[in-house]
DNA sequence: GCGAACCTACTCGGATATGGGATGTCCGAGTTCTCGTGG
DNA sequence: CCACGAGAACTCGGACATCCCATATCCGAGTAGGTTCGC
């Protein structure tokens, strides 16, 4: 899986602490994790395209949530980084060669069935999980972080 | 998701068609799909080693089902062929660069969490499902499969 | 002093290189079957 | 006719190229704010 969606997650969370009042710039949502600055921005283009972020351009511009963080699911973020392709996608090969007699093509691949509803399995657990619940998570077992990252965000 | 997936579950399914008293070549099954011989042994060499097919070298020889069918399920194959790490890899972008001074390194990441919960409903719904239950599925809408299979691969 | 125009710096957005892994090809080791030969 | 041995063909198994996409980098278009000039 495209690593941009660890960062594209976790961008998204530090946004959600620093608040949707102010914006933060692509390179110093890299800075703060010793990322590329290039390549996290394309990470957050993905996001505002799918319309999870907002982004302004110019001084004091970058990018704020689009949505309280109780209304974005991690399947948000992972699709719009990642693509809402389906990992496995059936070539159709029984369709192919000598043995493309045998099958008629009207009735489904059953092999794709069943990676079908593998992926949709993944999908409704990923769909079940906010970003509200992810920040509320961390915010247990380290209540002292959104103060922490409101205050590096809102430094030097 | 790799290609040879989708050709390795095809593939074991005509190994069970054909019964494991004979074994098949995989230049054989690789043409019964039109696909690229030496690809498709890369692909059965994957099943072997996992213990899903035997293999026989020398005339006559080829690959024979390991077990039943329903003895196998679609997560066996998927993992022999693509492999048993996660797609997500949680790679802890937290503890770098500045921000890295936040987070206690013992307490996991909330994001990695997720998506193992995630990939772990899809390992499940695919290891729920065996071979012998797309064999049935397809001879259900199907029945005269079986046999055309057994009689291409038992023909010259 | 005040307003407006200009200029600079900063931001996003997309176009452009690069590297690693999936994809595809090839050849060697080993086994089994077949054919020929001798008894 | 039967047993035996040599040869050939077939198979897997792994080593070797090739291609494509994820990764990474860079530069241009546009905007906001500060600065300076004119009134």
């Amino acid at each position: 899986m495209n690593e941009g969606v660890e960062w594209g997650v976790h961008s998204c969370l530090n946004l959600a602490w620093v608040g949707a009042e102010s914006a933060v710039s692509s390179a110093r949502l890299a800075e703060y994790y010793g990322l590329p600055p290039g390549y996290m921005n394309k990470q957050l283009q993905a996001l505002a395209r799918a319309g999870i972020v907002y982004s302004t351009p110019g001084p004091g511009g970058g990018f704020r949530l689009a949505r309280a963080p109780a209304e974005i699911t991690v399947m948000d973020v992972v699709a719009a980084i990642e693509g809402r392709e389906p990992a496995f996608r059936c070539a159709e090969i029984r369709q192919r060669g000598p043995g493309a007699d045998d099958v008629a093509p009207v009735d489904p691949c059953q092999v794709d069935q069943v990676m079908r509803r593998a992926e949709l399995a993944w999908r409704a657990e990923l769909a079940r999980r906010t970003l509200a619940d992810i920040k509320a998570a961390v915010e247990a077992s380290s209540p002292e972080v959104p103060v922490r990252t409101r205050r590096w965000f809102a430094g030097p």
